[in-house]
DNA sequence: TCCAGGTCCTTTAACGTCCAAGTATCTATA
DNA sequence: TATAGATACTTGGACGTTAAAGGACCTGGA
């Protein structure tokens, strides 16, 4: 099946001047690679529900609040992305009546996020049929895709994660 | 060290729920998260040779060819990037001369990216700095790193890849 | 009370990626 | 030989991300 793997050619080149660096080299390459593609299957997923992964997870961690919202800040943590990436996701929602926004009664600085009834619509079918598909890993085993976790947690923790 | 982790988190609000789909979903999450760490921590590394890491992966490429030049679409291939994404990089490394561009004699539908003593003094620093830096996984052994690698091309093989 | 400093969010600007469409050039076939 | 179909690349648009700067709003100490 596989004629030519860039990835290994990349560490073969790598190898043979700096050979003391080519495994970490791949690494990185493997990342970004798996990255890319696992990217794109999601959002093949997502593309029928008119979602993008961006903003399937701004729409699913409000569903999963108890009032379904949140202040934006508070977003920008839990999807460790910069604010300005936050309002730009809660931006197109609310254009699409999915999310809604208010300025909080407690500190008028803080605007809250909260999903509407379609947007929990939309989110609830979007989560099925991401589940479905098993997020694009259906060739994984359950154990196999913990196994993939793991492995990614110790480099999380290395590149300053937590 | 670690208070709160937002991947932790989002496995158990998955379980509670989907609880045959939390290891998917976690693989996914936990891969987008990884990319965007080793992402902005190589690129603090190259931001002092005013390179992004795609344009150093370009001029990379250019610099282990026997002539230096390659034709834009063997570019992409090798990067495994979109077409338009090697013309977007090569047009930026051109404007700073580190790169030059010529019709292939061969077929003039062909343009030939063809790497300038300028580009290759400049990777060669930026690649110096970057194996200095172990790609910003100097927490990982040689092995370690390897074993990224591996447990990475399962998913990458899943995914579509080769 | 008042103001300096911190916090919250938005805006603007760079960059990267991809897709879709368009132009130029080659190639195989009728 | 002419022409329809493939290929190679570029362009323009949509989307995501971050950094930097600015405006509005708290807050604590003089």
């Amino acid at each position: 099946m596989v004629e030519f793997d860039p990835i290994t050619e990349a560490h073969r080149q790598w190898s043979a001047r700096w050979p003391e660096h080519a495994d970490h080299m791949t690494a990185i390459t493997s990342v970004m690679r798996v990255q890319q593609l696992l990217l794109a299957r999601v959002e093949d997923v997502l593309k029928p529900h008119s979602l993008t992964f961006a903003a399937f997870e701004a729409l699913r961690l409000l569903a999963f609040t108890r009032h379904g919202s949140l202040p934006m800040g508070k977003m920008g943590e839990r999807l460790m992305v910069h604010p300005a990436s936050v309002t730009n996701a809660i931006r197109k929602l609310e254009s699409r009546g999915l999310v809604e926004r208010r300025l909080s009664p407690d500190d008028r600085r803080v605007v809250l996020a909260t999903i509407t009834d379609d947007g929990r619509a939309v989110v609830a079918e979007a989560t099925d049929a991401l589940n479905q598909a098993d997020f694009g890993l259906a060739g994984l085993t359950r154990e196999q895709a913990a196994e993939v976790t793991v492995t990614l947690r110790l480099l999380r923790t290395t590149a300053g994660d937590a």
